[in-house]
DNA sequence: CGCAGTTTAATTGTCTGACATTTTGTTGAC
DNA sequence: GTCAACAAAATGTCAGACAATTAAACTGCG
């Protein structure tokens, strides 16, 4: 762990950066306990809540945990599926909300994205996956279902999908696509017939799935994908009409 | 902004969440300004250094931006493409070094993401995008050049495809699949024979970029995943003999 | 009246020192 | 030998102060 320069300002954030790269280039192992506030204050050469600050900055980007009492201190954090998955769709959330993206950009991304896991999916899916498959669409199904309630089982519907391709990475990297899409999502309304097509073509999504039928699969998102795109479309319309 | 109740610790836990989730609902816009530091500390009843400390959380987290003077404070940070492709390179670094992915699984998503971009990018790319792919192949095909250097060219080819499909949102989410691999890409020997067959097949995805051609484009990839994951193979079990 | 230079005030960055809280380890009594 | 009380170590929090920086207000001169 190396010092920092009379550098201008912000010691926190060069301390941090310090501290990062050492656990980002394996010096640091998963677990392993840093020295104390006190010692590193001393190590850097500054103060405790400047290096307070440090460490809640690495806090705040899940590297560290820290734990009180006489044995604990900051310890080197395992970043897991779990919270990796919830960090990308909190920042991709962000990303497409304070930029203003456009509904077929985003559209066009996820899609393309979830046409990937298909044949994965159609492959590997479990008869647990295609159960979630079937609970979501007998859920889209219902009447009397709120839009907002027929955005989050369709986020689940194609959460099984991309689960089924049994690849925990491509989860993690497609978390992003599609979960962030749901804000855009919600400022659509379904009507009666937009739904009953969407079921339609969730239902032979999962057809083509169960009878591990990729292009079958492909085909069908592709159909999902244009009705979506107009859907969207037709939204940003009546909405600038207003 | 709300205050917290007495709950026993991590005070600067619980602000930080507080003033993230109002910026997340949409309660604080883009570069507007929070209260000052003081001002917090009294609203959330704390003191000054929990108030810092909260504030670094968000700024590890690129939610806020803070400027110092007279009319200085944090204010709410836009998250840029940059910024947040950054961030995600980091997380899905960390995630599969930290969880020791297996190279198959870390390979089969990012070439199963790739080919979902392919067919924008034949469609799309511009003049630029190609001659990059051009000038990182005669980059790779270069003797002498190290492993290292070599994965650095890998990568940048594979971007500048992506790169072609012209869809930042798709760009962003690929970064972390391309980019997070190569950590364990660096762990093979590339022999000269290895580099011929991958620049050949470069040479042919960015023939068939060129000639606006998806399915060769396509088979090119294809291609390409196999013999990566060769490859990877050969090197892990190089790696355990030893 | 207008403009340039200076002063001033507001705000973050940092330090010092202290106390509270929590957990662990040790020691002493039984 | 076992258990309980105490001491130690570490983080969490607070209070007050000073330094650094920057924008705005003010002042003086033409």
């Amino acid at each position: 762990m190396k010092i920092d320069p009379k550098s201008p300002a912000d010691l926190s954030a060069q301390i941090a950066k310090a501290i990062r790269d050492a656990i980002l280039s394996g010096d640091l192992i998963v677990d392993e306990r840093l020295p104390s506030e006190a010692e590193l204050a001393d190590q850097f050469d500054v103060s405790r809540p400047t290096v307070r600050e440090a460490l809640k900055r690495l806090a705040a980007q899940n590297l560290i945990r820290t734990q009180r009492g006489a044995a604990g201190g900051a310890f080197v954090r395992r970043l897991g599926y779990h919270e990796a998955r919830a960090q990308h769709i909190t920042t991709s959330t962000l990303l497409l909300s304070m930029n203003a993206v456009d509904f077929d950009t985003a559209c066009e991304a996820r899609f393309a994205l979830e046409r990937a896991c298909a044949p994965l999916s159609a492959e590997r899916r479990s008869a647990d996956h295609l159960a979630t498959m079937r609970a979501e669409i007998h859920r889209q199904s219902q009447p009397g279902l709120s839009d907002e309630s027929f955005c989050d089982s369709d986020v689940a519907f194609h959460r099984a999908l991309v689960d089924g391709a049994e690849n925990p990475v491509l989860s993690y990297q497609l978390a992003g696509a599609v979960e962030a899409m749901q804000p855009l999502m919600n400022m659509i309304t379904f009507t009666q017939r937009n739904r009953d097509m969407i079921v339609g073509l969730h239902t032979r999504i999962a057809d083509a799935i169960q009878a591990r039928n990729a292009a079958a699969a492909d085909a069908a998102l592709d159909e999902l994908t244009a009705y979506t795109l107009q859907l969207g479309n037709d939204a940003m319309v009546a909405r600038e009409k207003r």
